[in-house]
DNA sequence: GTAAAAATCCAAAGCGCTTTGAATATTTGT
DNA sequence: ACAAATATTCAAAGCGCTTTGGATTTTTAC
């Protein structure tokens, strides 16, 4: 049953059985409610594509999602996906993921920017300098940015202070009185891994401490990666009296290390991770309970959603920028360096 | 630049350039040739709601989830969506997720149906009887279920033997000598978790034991339902000697409020967890390695790919239908049970 | 060289909707 | 009651593509 099929059945033109179904002013009640009723009825539900191409819009967002990569941010994704969705809900969007193999994820930017399958682009992890961003800052295809990237453009974004959220860890460790503060962290091409670095390395040098390349080490934000990590950094000669850790995801895998080698958390060592507000990875009900910088990921969705509609309804690219505070939460997985 | 203005400056008619465009084999060479290069200079691409239109194929698949609900599967959502992309990109389909509200949702599945949105529907996450594959076995959108649920219609589907994981499980247990088996799993109206407690409700049988109501508890597969748990399965007059657990996520629950006992895991007390592969929790590097029962929901969500491009190209539903074992890992967080 | 066969190409219809511009019906003012 | 104003409705064009059926050109066979 299509809008054809509805308008003859009614005794009607489409016109008017479009406009009745589309609340527009110019029908007459008894004629909507008719109309109403019908569709009801038949339960007809206008052909998506066919309204797609007539208006032009496709009411719909886009993520290109290159499979290999960045499966490591894929939890992240989930509750990321959570926040946007119950946004574009309540506006009745739809989301498209496009996969896509990193080879081609260029094209695939291109394709979409032309091919008019989505209202918008949202393009997240961003490393140092993305090509992604510098392509769709001369396209005039609308897309917000989920975190930062150096690009000579003028481009939308969204993202959280990373750099200050680890500038207030790492000073809070030292006040504590910590000098041997060790990193745990993503790769550093990555934008939000390399903020968090500069946070971290202010913060030593305001100490009056330099940062050594022993207490840094990176890798993917696994349990694996947190667990290999801590164990090579208890190796060394001078281990750190703390640490500070890009996910809570890896903290699990520092704090099982530490464990083994029973290391209580809190005393011999601190440990502070940035919680991303995964519900099912409660840092207030871990033992100990985690210091955290604390900033949902899923609010971050929601509002990323917000923020691309005003960039599709015309909102000047350059009027969307915002950064996000990250809040220090301090509990009992640090406390002051322990005297020898 | 569309068709047609792609035709007009090559002095062709659009038949041609698209058919030239889609590789039909009634297409000169050299013209053929001239069109492709044409194309690449001007970068056109297709609009692809008209040729949704024109062709009645969306290339899409459809996902609904509801905003609130299964927000606990979120973290595997992301996994699953990854094995779902890597099939779907060699196939250059797209993934259509629709958020929905839990009361519309069935409203959103007849939309679905009609609107000519997608070509396939996945559905997971199902209940025991479950409301959306009644309403889509009579419908005729090709759709696969990602578990098993109660329909009097005959629906394809995909699922892992969740009842021989956890008898298998459960099994091994009581071979070693335990006969207080605690299990943590989630709310028995989700299809799976019914599965799971029959196998393990099996298992007791098979061994001369019986269930206990107090060793069984229920909630969402998160970090806090698993430490909960533990914690009250500790306070029982006579607490259980071994724990099977229904997700990775909660395991770490489990053995946090293991630890905080001093509870020896694969020692005092025996622990085996359901893992779906998360390549972030490795279960095998944890302390101590865990006991598991393992299925890839990574690989799930490609091989449902798969078996919907199938059904979407005519497969009987009838012929989809796939159990997979689900393998038990002996690692070390389980032993025999301690003679007092 | 010519008729038949094969290879190319094209005009036009159609996919199901929205929307413009005009036509018809109903109200309103006096 | 009648013209003017307002409220409803409609026919038709258009969105950008695919595809049918036919027209034209080239090749093949003799």
């Amino acid at each position: 049953m299509n809008l054809k099929d509805l308008a003859t059945h009614l005794g009607l033109s489409q016109t008017t059985v479009s406009r009745a179904l589309n609340g527009f002013p110019e029908v007459g009640a008894k004629t909507r409610k008719r109309v109403l009723e019908a569709a009801e009825e038949f339960q007809y539900r206008p052909n998506s594509n066919a309204k797609r191409l007539a208006t032009g819009k496709a009411r719909t967002i886009g993520i290109i999602f290159p499979s290999e990569r960045n499966l490591l941010i894929e939890p992240l994704f989930g509750e990321f996906l959570g926040g946007l969705g119950s946004f574009v809900m309540e506006h009745e969007y739809e989301i498209a993921i496009t996969p896509t193999t990193s080879v081609r994820e260029l094209d695939a930017y291109a394709a979409m920017a032309r091919s008019g399958r989505v209202d918008g682009l949202i393009v997240s992890s961003p490393v140092v300098k993305d090509p992604r961003v510098a392509f769709l800052a001369q396209s005039n295809l609308p897309f917000i940015l989920h975190g930062r990237t150096q690009c000579s453009h003028i481009y939308p974004w969204m993202d959280i202070d990373n750099e200050n959220a680890f500038y207030k860890a790492t000073h809070y460790l030292t006040d504590l009185g910590h000098s041997k503060i060790a990193l745990v962290n993503e790769k550093p091409d990555l934008t939000f891994a390399s903020h968090r670095y500069a946070g971290y390395n202010k913060a030593l040098t305001d100490a009056g401490l330099r940062a050594s390349d022993d207490l840094v080490v990176t890798g993917e934000l696994t349990h694996d990666t947190g667990y290999a990590a801590t164990c090579e950094l208890l190796d060394l000669s001078e281990p750190p009296t703390a640490i500070v850790v890009s996910s809570v995801i890896m903290a699990l895998g520092v704090m099982q290390a530490l464990r083994e080698k029973n290391i209580t958390i809190g005393h011999e060592i601190s440990l502070i991770a940035h919680d991303d507000g995964m519900p099912h990875l409660r840092t207030d009900g871990m033992y100990p309970p985690l210091t955290i910088t604390r900033s949902s990921i899923r609010d971050a969705g929601f509002r990323i959603g917000e923020l691309l509609v005003d960039l599709m309804n015309g909102k000047e690219r350059s009027e969307v920028s915002e950064l996000w505070p990250v809040d220090l939460i301090i509990r009992q997985s640090t406390g002051p360096v322990l005297k020898k």
